[in-house]
Order: structure tokens, then C-alpha cells, then sequence
RNA sequence: GGCGACAUAGCCAAGUGGUAAGGCAGAGGUCUGCAAAACCUUUAUUCCCCAGUUCAAAUCUGGGUGUCGCCU
């Protein structure tokens, strides 16, 4: 009998956290985080982390699990999801997933491969560099040789995927025809998607609000003390949003109020491009928080959801 | 009260006689190894109002309204 995973997606600031742990205490699951900076450690301001309090109520997968310094990526984060869900399994309990990391969900719904080709650091900064000096039309068009039809499909502007494309064929694979090809579900399991939105108007709201408090409760002094440990803007982990912005901020690009106005807006960008994400899996049941009465019925509607999907 | 400047999208704005640039915000989208990343598309039948000149007015003229500045 195959076994059944619930995905809690949405957009950042939407409630995740707190509906993944109702449903982690009523239905017997455990949490495995799909999120790109909770993952690592000492970032627990900024990236909104579950608190000491709420990490207690359920048990908690992928986060704080990486150091800040390493550089992470979707085909590591497969990998451990994957065996994380593994042991929730063996324990008999309920894996749920939740996060806003909508590549990172992929991995997890699809069988992505990333085995094959990893990621050749010499030969991406050399690329780099010549779009730089001679313009992003140079390396599309070297793609644009090598395979017409990558070419074609990829925006001459989009330099990081041009520059992927070019890596995988110098890697010998003939062309990157694969990549757009329609994904194949995962085997390992069966997904139940539920999807939370909420008003527009309201989650740009929660958004602003929500930077304010993370600003009240001591962002800056947390951006201190990872630079202090020696985190520069150069780190992955340092270009999440509201942790860019207030390094911007220190090394004097503009006041702190204005930093702070740019993480409210950086992160209502992020949200909307998060829905645009999630709005592609047809299978999800969306549940907009906005039209409930109270959390309360919104969770009741949630589990019922879930429920007449188990087995 | 007098003098002057200005009035163009939600905001910032270019345009000085030939049929409304651009940026931001907003909206929609793309996504197979940095994804809180990167990228793409889209947004004024009309320029404060009324009248006039002209083949043609956001652009010129007159009047009105509003805002700002200076003077009394």
C-alpha cells in the first residue's frame, strides 16, 4: 500500500507554521520543512522560523540543519527530504510538509534528477564573465549552436539558466530537451496538496506587520552577529530577503527605514511569485484563510480536506 | 491682496504643434543544482476644467480652479 504525505504550500507570512503544527498534533505527523533559509542555522529572525515554543509541539525536519557558510542547493535538499520522509515512515506517523520553497516541493512531488550533472564552478564563472564583457546575447548564442531549441525556450536576459543550459551539454549530454519535458510524479508516495492563500489586500498587510516585528525583535543585532562570524553578502544564506537589504543598510547604501521599506516590498514580490508557483499544481486544494470565520474553522476544513484523502 | 512658477497613470516623471517616453507600485507569467534566486509580459482612447486659434493642441491664446514659492 502506498503511503500518503500532506504538502502545506503557500505564500510566506500566509500561516504555514502554525496550520502544519494543528495538523502535525491531530493527525499524528511529523513536519519536514521545504523552506531555503530555515534551513539553516542562526538565521531565526529573518527568516521567520518556527520559535523554540512551536518547534516543541511538533517534531521539526530540515531546519537548522545546514551552517550558513556552506552553500546549499534543491539536490541536496531532495536527498535528505527524501530521508527524512523515510524515517517519518518507519515511525508510522504522518510526514507533512511545509514550506514556500516551491522548487523545493518539486523535488519532492516529482522525480527530478539531479544526479547527473552537478554544478562545475570554474566553468559557470568563466561564462559569467563573458556575459559580462560581451553582453548576454554572446552566451545565448553559443547556446543557441549547441542546441536551438534550449535556446529558443530560455530568455537571452536569463543568464544563470543560459549559463546552466551550457553546462549540462559541456558535460556531453547532447541537448537539455529533458528539462522541459513534462514531470513524472514521484513513486515513493502519494501527495495530498493543500494549498493556503489568503485576501490579497490582507497578506500584503500581514507582510508589512510582520517585517515590523521581525525588525522589533532584534533582526539587525542578528545580522551583526553573523557577520561577526564571519558571513559576508557573498554567502547564499546572507541573500535572503531582509538579510540583503540590512547589510545594504550597514555598509551605508541607504537609511534603515528605507531598508526596511524594501524588505516589505521585496517580500510582497516574493509572495505573489510564490502563488504563481503553487497556481500550476492542479491537484491542490486551495483554502483562502481570509473567507473563514476563524482559525479554528479554517483548521476543521483543513483536516476534513486531508482525512477524506488518507486511506 | 500683489507677483511668479507649476498642474500628465496610484506615485515619480519625459514630452514645447504631428497623434502620450521611462521608472516605481499594481497585475499576470516562466522555472530541473544559488530558487527568499534569475527572468519575461502587461498598465493613460488622453495630459486640471471651459472656450478659442489650427488640417492637427498635453504643447499656442484667453478665462476659471487648485497647489507651491516670494512679496505686502
Amino acid at each position: 500500500m502506498k503511503r500518503n504525505i500532506v504538502i502545506i504550500a503557500g505564500p510566506t507570512a500566509v500561516g504555514k507554521t502554525k496550520y502544519a503544527i494543528k495538523i502535525a498534533q491531530n493527525l499524528g505527523g511529523e513536519i519536514v520543512s521545504a523552506d531555503s533559509m530555515q534551513i539553516y542555522r542562526y538565521m531565526n529572525i529573518g527568516s521567520a522560523k518556527p520559535t523554540k515554543e512551536e518547534l516543541a509541539q511538533a517534531r521539526h525536519y530540515m531546519v537548522d540543519e545546514i551552517d550558513p557558510k556552506t552553500d546549499f542547493s534543491v539536490a541536496e535538499y531532495q536527498k535528505k527530504a527524501k530521508e527524512c520522509i523515510a524515517q517519518i515512515f518507519d515511525k508510522d506517523a504522518l510526514p507533512i510538509i511545509s514550506g514556500g520553497t516551491g522548487l523545493y516541493v518539486n523535488s519532492l512531488i516529482y522525480d527530478m534528477d539531479f544526479s547527473v550533472i552537478p554544478k562545475q564552478t570554474q566553468f559557470r564563472k568563466q561564462l559569467q564573465e563573458e556575459a559580462e564583457t560581451y553582453g548576454n546575447e554572446f552566451i545565448h548564442e553559443k547556446l543557441r549552436k549547441k542546441d536551438p531549441k534550449a535556446a529558443e525556450r530560455i530568455h537571452p536576459n536569463n543568464v544563470k539558466k543560459v549559463i546552466r543550459a551550457l553546462e549540462i551539454l559541456e558535460s556531453g549530454k547532447n541537448d537539455v530537451r529533458e528539462f522541459e519535458e513534462s514531470f513524472v510524479k514521484t513513486k515513493d508516495y502519494e501527495v495530498i496538496l493543500v494549498g493556503l492563500n489568503r485576501n490579497r489586500d490582507e497578506l500584503y498587510e500581514r507582510i508589512n506587520h510582520r517585517v515590523d516585528l521581525l525588525m522589533k525583535a532584534g533582526l539587525l543585532q542578528e545580522i551583526q552577529q553573523l557577520l561577526d562570524i564571519g558571513l559576508t553578502e557573498s554567502n547564499i544564506s546572507m541573500k535572503g530577503i531582509g538579510y540583503k537589504e540590512l547589510i545594504d543598510y550597514f555598509h551605508g547604501g541607504y537609511s534603515l527605514e528605507e531598508a526596511v521599506e524594501r524588505i516589505k516590498k521585496n517580500t510582497r514580490h516574493y509572495a505573489k511569485r510564490q502563488l504563481t508557483w503553487f497556481r500550476r499544481y492542479k491537484e491542490m486544494q486551495w483554502f483562502n484563510l481570509s473567507e473563514f470565520e476563524s482559525s479554528q474553522k479554517a483548521e476543521e476544513a483543513i483536516l476534513n480536506y486531508i482525512k477524506s484523502n488518507l486511506p
